[in-house]
DNA sequence: AGCAAGCGATACAGACCTGTCTGTAGCAGT
DNA sequence: ACTGCTACAGACAGGTCTGTATCGCTTGCT
């Protein structure tokens, strides 16, 4: 065996992805996750430099696997505004399902407030592509101010996964597909009568 | 000095609240707290009995504040309308401050996933108290379903406090004032012709 | 005057933390 | 067979954590 063991590396990134998830970055140590993975020390240190670079590569993980959900959640051939109502529908299913501990990028930045750390650099990274890609889909609808609408369904979102970490499967986040209908609607032309419309204005 | 010194015990639970809001509670031991309060570690844990119960404290006394802060947002002899407007004007102009690192109760969740730990315990009780307050003010304001209302603003407030401690001052939360109007005069019955119209539901 | 108690300072216990080091075993290529 | 790499196992270093114990010193009450 002269390479590194992949499998070895999934196996720890697996663990502290669970374990980091369900308990949080400070309670979980890398004595912990060795036994957990059932995997020497040395071998999680030769893959992940540090617990940091550890926390980072389970935040670019959790990262990748939230566009798939959130890609297989959409259908891209709809127009935007429904694709903007099947996130918001697959948001609440999530946010209310028994297996979500709310977001991993908000207990990131709750955990490392110092925004210049990676586990909160990288969060928030994330977090921004979310709201440029919530900002393209509302451009995409029509909405007479896209920023806005993507800024407001961005705060909804996080407002549901917060609340499916503070209460548990039931929680207010079972509101967060018809909030994000309503303010969807509020942002677009009328869709009946006159032609253009705005709603007002959204700063 | 016969009975024990509340100058001191505020010293601990000032410095302790401007340490755990900042850095977070794992990340502030209580050596550090002892050492920027110039009190000996004897106090501390005098006044209180272990770490957990001055987190406790902590939240119980910013449980305090923030109602505090709420009901002087809010004039209580104009219509519950308004009142929620306040509110959210207040939130939206707080989450965009400075000095604002988010919420302290979801931070609490955030780093107390279990439910049972007395941090948790104590942040859902305040979230849940803010949840009945604003279903309370939804249903004096005439919405046709105030839970859903209350719930639903609840969520953009809990967005509001997620976006502020990710982003910092600039952030999605400028949006949450309007999003806050948008959603209150859906659930609203219009303000114009008919006394009472359902607006559709909310589930 | 004397006593009880809070206070500061400091040392300490025992556990845990991250990260390193040592040593052994196994596989691949030469 | 020898070399080079990886993995496992476990001890270890140096620091930090919570919480306790032991000192005097001060202060208010009786």
């Amino acid at each position: 065996m002269n390479a590194p063991d992949p499998a070895a590396r999934e196996r720890v990134l697996d663990t502290a992805a669970a374990l980091f998830y369900e308990h949080g970055f400070h309670a979980v140590g890398v004595d912990l996750i060795v036994a957990q993975a059932a995997v020497a020390k040395t071998t999680l240190y030769r893959h992940f430099p540090s617990k940091d670079e550890l926390i980072v590569a389970y935040l670019e993980r959790a990262n990748l696997e939230f566009w798939a959900w959130f890609d297989a959640s959409v259908d891209p051939v709809t127009p935007a505004r429904d694709q903007l109502l099947a996130v918001f529908d697959a948001i609440e299913t999530l946010a209310t399902s028994a297996a979500c501990l709310g977001c991993a990028f908000q207990v990131s930045a709750a955990e490392f407030p110092d925004r210049a750390h990676p586990g909160h650099a990288t969060a928030l990274a994330h977090k921004e592509a979310v709201r440029t890609r919530l900002r393209e889909l509302a451009a995409a609808a029509g909405a007479a101010h896209p920023d806005a609408l993507g800024d407001t369904l961005l705060l909804v979102m996080d407002g549901a996964f917060a609340a499916a970490r503070m209460y548990g499967p039931t929680s207010p986040a079972a509101h967060a597909a018809r909030a994000a209908r309503t303010l969807i609607d509020a942002h677009l032309p009328a869709r009946r009568p006159r032609p253009r419309q705005k709603p007002a204005e959204g700063t």
